[in-house]
DNA sequence: CGGTATCCGACGAGATACTG
DNA sequence: CAGTATCTCGTCGGATACCG
């Protein structure tokens, strides 16, 4: 990620390296996945638990998100086969470590909630006036 | 952001405010505007600097998503009328301390992208052979 | 140079129904 | 309860062209 100076010598890893990263953070930057990893918190949660808490998302979007984080090694899926099935998800440890980054995201759009309220009053007034 | 046990007095509001913070959260969680957002870093940039240096980002998308982010007023900008034109952006107080997450998952990705890629060679095998 | 408008394809994402 | 499959539609997002 950030800047790549394009070193003249190291061609054909670096580039590599770097769609890759943006293939990793196109994962992982998305409302969907940053809501689910947040939710995660700490603590084991349940299929059906996660849906309830992230809240809004639709049964596709939370298995499919799943999956995609899983593949990643940022949460792990654990089957136990009971009947009725029980599926446990947890973040492990790079998943904490995002999320760690994730909840100051919250936090901070908690704390500027109101800042960007009115910033967007006043855009919003700035361009009726002169439509 | 996060648990709001619901406390059955104070409805009516926590809601409303949830709801903006949903649509925040959403404008910022997105692949375009945290790049965004991480390469305008602490200096200024013109229109087509950001431009270049997000990379592989349409000119469509890039205006789209800088009017949000003005809108949210996490960056400010400034028209020139000079001619050509010229346009500079630079991030506000709140987008730079958005910034400072933002810079953290680049480097998450940086730190973690061995194991994550491992993780996916693993994931992806497993799921050829029981196929 | 920066912005807007339009057209259009591709995928995101919901609803529903079916399996184990 | 968890997951997959299919169908559908809305929106994201690229390409192009035109204004200031």
């Amino acid at each position: 990620m950030s800047e790549q100076p394009a070193n003249p010598a190291d061609d054909g890893d670096v580039t590599r390296a770097d769609s890759l990263a943006r293939e990793i953070f196109a994962d992982v930057a998305n409302k969907w996945a940053l809501l689910i990893i947040n939710v995660l918190g700490e603590r084991t949660l349940r299929f059906g638990e996660l849906h309830a808490e992230v809240g809004g998302i639709s049964h596709k979007m939370l298995t499919q998100t799943l999956r995609v984080l899983e593949r990643d090694g940022l949460v792990e899926r654990t089957v136990h086969p009971t009947v009725p099935p029980r599926v446990d998800y947890v973040l492990t440890g790079p998943g904490q470590a995002l999320r760690a980054m994730v909840n100051g995201m919250c936090g901070w759009t908690r704390r500027h909630l109101p800042h960007i309220e009115e910033a967007r009053r006043r855009f919003d007034a700035d361009r009726s006036g002169n439509a």
